[in-house]
DNA sequence: CAATTTTAGTTACACTTGCAACCAACTGCA
DNA sequence: TGCAGTTGGTTGCAAGTGTAACTAAAATTG
């Protein structure tokens, strides 16, 4: 069956990026469920937390590329756990100061190297010009696409 | 706050494109929804038949890359549109035997050209040369965790 | 300094998704 | 044959997710 305008699944670019990244996010998820019952949000609340303390949930939800909701729910799971402590900001009533308790910074630590380890075996596939023309692609369609869906 | 390993989201690959795979499928998937009311797991599902007439059910299952409950709810809901036709197979009564409908074929062509000018938007944002790396680049992660995600 | 609008965060609801269990049909092997 | 295991496909249930609506607290503005 052949049509004027081909499209062959496998070679169509957005397709292959998503089933790229979903194997690979679902094969992350799986490790630290397993190990940390994490799932992937609460591990990204938590990976900002770990570099940045004392923020509130927009602002993880900025950092995170997830959406307040997403963040709000994930915030709760890390309370009940008491992986995280929430205050009230004394400048905002409205918003909360987040931070990891002892707990979360014990588990963050134990994750980090779990996390960076996933990403040097995905990086192992590539010679060191493809690692840096991969970040160098990431970098602008990031830029370009972010750009565009936060209009 | 500085630790010994230090993890930085916005650095880190996996998430990075998972986040830029998911802001691209939304905007994808946002336009195949409003205009032909079609999900992207029916759209990958379509793009499949739309190229190989004839193929049960496991089939499209492995050319998408989706599960195969995924794609039996994606075939009962193209069905009930009429978008596809379903068969029993002769040789083997358990399975189907699947192919676009005229009306579904007619949709098909419309989708193909807007799949490929999203496509072409967003290389867009790339020159030739990156354009050419992205390709490898895919070509071989893809090989190399789809193989491992398949153990 | 009220009245209006915006913002931080939560909750409720509908919908999607993934997993396990399931049925029916096939395969392999004794 | 005939029984055990496998495979194609569907269904039910639990969990996750997005949207909209909501509360409370700022910020804006006239």
């Amino acid at each position: 069956m052949t049509r004027n305008t081909a499209l062959v699944l496998d070679n169509f670019l957005p397709y292959r990026l998503s089933v790229l990244s979903n194997v690979l996010s679902q094969s992350i998820a799986r490790e630290y469920d397993k190990r940390f019952g994490l799932s992937i949000t609460e591990w990204r609340v938590m990976a900002v937390l770990g570099c940045t303390t004392n923020i509130s949930a927009r602002e993880v939800a900025e950092r995170t590329a997830m959406d307040k909701v997403a963040v709000s729910r994930a915030l709760a799971k890390l309370l009940e756990k008491r992986q995280i402590e929430r205050a009230r900001s004394p400048l905002d009533k409205r918003a909360s100061v987040l931070r990891l308790s002892g707990e979360g910074r014990r588990i963050y630590d134990l994750v980090v190297p779990l996390a960076l380890e996933h990403e040097q075996r995905l990086l192992a596939h590539l010679d060191s010009e493809e690692q840096v023309w991969l970040t160098r692609i990431l970098d602008t369609l990031w830029d370009a696409e972010l750009a565009e869906s936060m209009r």
